[in-house]
DNA sequence: CCGCTTTACTAAAGCGGTTTATCCGATCGT
DNA sequence: ACGATCGGATAAACCGCTTTAGTAAAGCGG
């Protein structure tokens, strides 16, 4: 009834777990008559080695965790993800790694995290001082941080987020615009305020803002959702100060801010100037197209998993240098129909 | 240096191993005074115990294995699996239980299966013959199938894909299309002509179309990305057969198409209706927003979800009925623009 | 003060593999 | 003919935990 054992294999054969063992792991040291012959009577048993054990005895379970800072069902429907899994995946792939996803039971990652049975760790969007962190380095598991900041035992991946962001508001400016609205994400966690790529974002917009002297953005803050987005667009002041752009800390909050702007009888750009940040890849698809910061987020994801395949494998490793963000240009930006009767 | 072990807890609490254990399995069954010190020497230490030599031990790993049929940087490009995954997702949490992920290795699932470590799987799109499955029922491991056809062995989750396209059809027919496109989805693995869904869907649009006498349908093939999508609207003919209506098989398909139609300076609903299947949460947000035939996928991940962890605590499950679909009716379709000048 | 239950704790046998050290017999060189 | 070598196979320790069966001491009623 139960599960077939490598003991069950060796007697069926009249050999030792040991011969067994070997026929699947090291053929060559066993004789050519004997692999067969167990090969032939494992086959027939249907006997596959238990993987659990597998990994207990070998101290490696093949199998790397992807820290998730908030539930499934919210952290799934932003496609950031999605992408950031296939630069994890990727990589995974070749090295024969599956990826376990674990997400905080009742709200705290800790307890999930000392459950989990793997050989790495990859985690998302950890805040420095999130006791989670803690958990990590007491285990001793090999651990990426990616868009946190490094802390001292592991390494971590970013983008430029800041960069990225003054180009944005940059090119907002350039184009003529002054009333500017930011859309902020939401503290991902209780006690966290914001997380370190939202923190250097806002930065970023601000830096350029002050800089050209232009007034105190109107903010207003959004989930990564369209839905969270269309909401943003009715938060924001629609009298004389109504802004003329749009600076989104998302691209699915652009997008559904976007959508809401054309059903309330705005004319994108013309009317409204809006940017994203991150460039999906629908971005290039919503009508007009999307004007974003790129941030390579699968390649994002390939050198995490680099990295942490690296440590694995015993080797110290530095984080790297900042990956690049770039705005993208495309048709959701314009200058403001209305400039000169606003100004002056 | 190495991991701290409950060996090393019990003799620094100069109790024995199963103290230890029974300390965090079991407190009642020990004496308050030896319960805090071994909690106190352990928390002290800084011990954790292994997770998977609690899963060898306990015969359960608290994990669940999602099968994915393809490469995962394929299989993530489409929202779908996101949304599958936040219905899995949901109930997971609830059960406490961690996903991992396991695509095939070298193009096949068998090994992957065997390698992974779980008490369950939820295998996603398997055609009845895939090799995969008898390598499921050899292991003997709690599965539950997602689009496919149902086994003799493990239940499957479904949801009436003839019937959602069967309405997509004969909504654009009773609107007075007569040329109608239709974009099927490639082949998913090598030998596989078509996943069971995708047939069943084709069926649908056949059926509607056939009994309405309408021309043969064009069909060309895309894959499940904007991209691809847009291709696809290359590939239809321009001239006078040109269709009027195009049903896709999939939102994204339809998506990347409506952008490559309207960059080629068509008006949509206009000059050509579209239809999507899915009704992904983007289909709500595009421009003009998509008309598409929903099928209820979160629901449908919760559901596998449910059943698999009922599977899993031994009760028998059937197969459930298919899950509904329904036509959404958005603004991608209208009447054909030049009805009349082309019939008769 | 005695047998009987409780209470607090432990030894040891798993769970299902891998791996080290060893053993045995056959071939080899001389 | 004899020790050295080697290919083929194995016994037993080990990975780190859970759990069963059991022991010793304490508490109990009579």
């Amino acid at each position: 009834m139960s599960r077939v054992t490598i003991a069950d294999v060796a007697s069926a054969a009249g050999v030792s777990k040991t011969a067994v063992s070997f026929a699947f792991n090291n053929p060559e040291r066993l004789g050519q008559a004997t692999l067969e012959r167990v090969l032939g009577i494992a086959h027939e048993l249907g006997y596959t080695p238990h993987p659990g054990a597998r990994a207990l005895s070998m101290r490696r379970s093949g199998t790397i965790g992807v820290l998730i800072p908030q539930r499934l069902s919210t952290v799934f429907a932003n496609p950031f993800l999605s992408e950031l899994m296939q630069g994890l995946g990727e990589l995974c792939e070749e090295h024969d790694l599956t990826m376990l996803l674990v997400p905080p039971v009742d709200g705290s990652l800790e307890g999930a995290i000392r459950q989990a049975s793997v050989d790495g760790f990859i985690s998302l969007g950890l805040s420095p001082d999130d006791r989670a962190l803690e958990m990590l380095d007491r285990i001793g598991i090999p651990t990426v941080l990616v868009d946190s900041d490094a802390s001292p035992n592991h390494p971590a991946v970013n983008v430029d987020d800041e960069g990225g962001a003054r180009a944005a508001a940059q090119h907002v400016l350039d184009l003529g615009h002054r009333e500017v609205a930011i859309i902020v994400l939401p503290p991902t966690r209780a006690q966290v305020v914001h997380t370190p790529a939202a923190s250097r974002r806002l930065a970023g917009y601000r830096a350029a803002l002050d800089r050209a002297g232009a007034p105190e953005p109107y903010t207003v803050t959004a989930g990564v959702t369209m839905a969270a987005g269309a909401r943003a667009f009715d938060g924001l002041p629609k009298g004389r100060r109504r802004p003329t752009a749009v600076l989104a800390m998302s691209d699915m909050a652009a997008i559904g801010l976007m959508a809401a702007a054309q059903a309330a009888g705005l004319k994108i750009p013309d009317d409204l100037s809006v940017v994203g940040y991150d460039d999906l890849p629908m971005a290039a698809w919503t009508n007009p197209a999307l004007t974003t910061v790129r941030q390579p987020i699968v390649e994002k994801g390939r050198l995490a998993a680099r990295l942490l395949i690296e440590r694995m494998q015993g080797r110290a490793v530095e984080s790297p240098a900042p990956l690049g963000t770039s705005l993208v240009v495309r048709a959701s930006t314009a200058h403001p129909k209305e400039v000169s009767g606003r100004s002056s």
